[in-house]
RNA sequence: UGGGUUAUUGUGUAAAGGUAGCACUACAGAUUUUGAUUCUGUCUGUCUUGGUUCGAAUCCAGGUAACCCAACCA
């Protein structure tokens, strides 16, 4: 039974043009401003245009749209190649809107020459000024009527840096009336006398994005230039320069933007959260953005699942962080190697068991028995989680306490006798007698127990940092908040633990590995570690039923 | 108080005049050597008021609400 999957509205345009004939292929195109590190709101955006091209069999592009030298920096460039290729996408061509420089040039002439556009003298204040507003027509500028062949000459004088910044710009001849506050002469040039990552010192002029999008898409024959929804009202001057300019027809679409519950969306907001120090830097764990999902431990087939699930349309939404959290676990859960870590540990010894014998038992690596196997070593005296045992048993409590018993994970089922407490009241020690025919995997003990916990045998263990990451904010939205939305930070959205337990096993891993450390969650190496010390981060938790019935 | 866009359960997203479906979340139960996974089940919805129609989430008219637009940013 295959199941006919609905179209998003976009695939519906695209079918329809396809079958019309009004295309023979689609191109798109992914455009990301070289001034700050993607988000997982441009993963929805690559995931669309690349997943578009792949099953249309049409082409996406990579364009940097770098027309604001002030902003933009290699670094940036660098950084977004890297998240694309590392959710696992391919572009067709490598480009740069600074690569049609020269061709926009050109195209000002152009507009020039039909008495399309024209070089305004005013300040950024006095062309404000004559804007108007929504709901008041604008008024011409006096430089407005200048001859063609004066506004050849000064924009040519432009271009040669014979003007300071800020002294000129060339305007489009509109409509200084028009209800589209955009199409009130917009500004198409500016002067900017600074180094641009690309291009150098060879320009002091620059298009503003509406001179430089749509005809860098129509130059690269875009059939279907797919925008968020502010970029409507730039629709009709996008339309507008395609058409006097008379080139390829590209056609822009808008979608709605991804905004998600905890955490901020905008280049703005991150790059005061990384500035200000609220975390430590683009690529901090808690961060939205892909490199912070990647060092975090999430994998590319997570979000990519995830972009398919929330669908495209054109009404805004906030996403539950919990969809993308369940599209994590969901293929970690069949790829992560099953191994285990004391967190917070407590001493469990074993009165009953030899204290010069050691075992090598057996533990599954998986789920899946593909995975295979490992030895772990058991000996009397172990680490157990401090969480795994209670005084005073809760109701439905079926881990260890005073005379209960429990099946520590691949090696016996133990009951426990006695415990010590510390001078400060805490419990130090916990006193168990394991029955030797349960072995696990040839239990002939006829016991049968509610619970299972994790363990390390003590003489065994490794050590490692754990950093246990939350939620970055505390508010559903923090944006829509009264107030600075730093305020709504998470104070502890990172735990570190300095010296946790891990099995042996451990110490051999490597960057990509992605473990579930049982019963605890998901974790991998961060990229601190170094051979003195291992780091692990906390990708995710597991669904945690018990600890709502504790609440 | 100008123009544009949108409104379907707690959150997303389908239904192209004909059974309001799917996923996440939440809750309940079964299985479980991870209180995980898996399996089964349950709950809640068409912004509003009219109209057209045998029949409206869908078409029409009027309200209402939210978002976007007055950078030499993208």
């Amino acid at each position: 039974m295959s199941e006919e999957k609905s179209l998003n509205f976009i695939e519906e345009i695209i079918e329809a043009d396809l079958s019309s004939n009004k295309c023979a292929s689609i191109s798109t195109r992914f455009p990301p401003e070289p001034n700050g590190y993607l988000h997982i709101g441009h993963s929805k955006a690559i995931c669309l245009n690349f997943g578009l091209a792949a099953k249309y069999g049409g082409t996406t592009n990579l364009r940097f749209d770098d027309t604001n030298p002030v902003t933009e920096d290699t670094e940036y460039v660098e950084s977004i190649k890297e998240d694309i290729k590392w959710l696992g996408f391919n572009w067709t061509n490598e480009l740069y809107a600074s690569d049609y420089f020269d061709k926009l040039y050109a195209f000002a002439l152009e507009l020039i020459e039909k008495d399309l556009a024209y070089v305004d003298d005013s300040s950024s204040e006095e062309i404000a000024l004559l804007k108007g507003t929504p709901t008041e027509p604008g008024k011409p500028s006096e430089f407005r009527s200048r001859s063609i062949e004066e506004n050849r000459t000064l924009f040519t004088e432009m271009k040669n840096g014979v003007y300071k910044d800020g002294e000129k710009v060339l305007r489009a001849k509109i409509d200084m009336a028009h209800t589209n506050m955009l199409m009130r002469d917009p500004i198409i040039y500016r002067i900017k006398h600074a180094h641009h990552h690309r291009t150098a010192n060879k320009w002091c002029i620059y298009p503003m994005y509406d001179f430089a999008h749509g005809q860098s898409d129509s130059i690269e024959n875009i059939t279907h230039s797919i925008c968020t929804l502010e970029f409507i009202p730039h629709r009709e001057l996008y339309e507008w320069f395609i058409e006097k300019l008379n080139i390829f027809p590209s056609r822009q679409y808008e979608m709605a933007r991804l905004n998600m519950t905890y955490t901020v969306m905008s280049k703005r907001k991150l790059l005061q959260l990384v500035n200000e120090g609220y975390v430590n830097g683009w690529d901090d764990p808690r961060m939205p953005t892909i490199s912070g999902f990647r060092r975090k431990g999430y994998t590319p087939l997570s979000i990519r699942n995830f972009c398919e699930k929330i669908g495209v349309a054109r009404r805004e939404n906030m996403i539950d962080l919990s969809l993308l959290e369940f599209c994590l676990r969901e293929d970690l859960n069949v790829t992560a190697k099953r191994v285990m870590a004391v967190l917070d540990p407590i001493k469990l010894v074993i009165t009953n068991y030899d204290a010069d014998k050691t075992e090598e038992l057996i533990a599954e690596n998986g789920p899946d028995e593909t995975m295979g196997t490992r030895l772990i070593p058991f000996s009397n005296t172990l680490w157990i989680e401090r969480e795994d045992f209670m005084e005073v048993p809760a109701k439905k409590w079926f881990r260890l306490a005073p005379g209960s018993v429990v099946r520590l994970k691949n090696a016996y089922i133990v009951k426990c006798e006695s415990f010590e407490k510390n001078e400060n009241g805490d419990i130090s020690t916990i006193y168990c007698t394991y029955y030797p025919e349960s072995k696990s995997g040839n239990d002939t003990s006829g016991i049968s127990v509610k619970g299972t916990i994790h363990w390390l045998s003590a003489a065994h263990a490794a050590t490692a940092e754990i950093r246990l990451y939350d939620r970055l904010f505390k508010v559903e939205n923090p944006s829509a908040e009264e107030g600075d939305f730093k305020s709504f930070i998470n104070p502890d959205s990172l735990t570190t633990i300095s010296s946790a337990y891990i099995e042996p096993s451990l110490v051999e891993s490597k960057l990509d590995d992605r473990f579930q450390f049982i019963r605890k969650g998901y974790f991998c190496l961060d990229k601190d570690s170094n051979p003195e010390k291992l780091v692990f981060n906390r990708t995710v938790t597991l669904k945690d039923t018990w600890g709502k019935i504790a609440d």
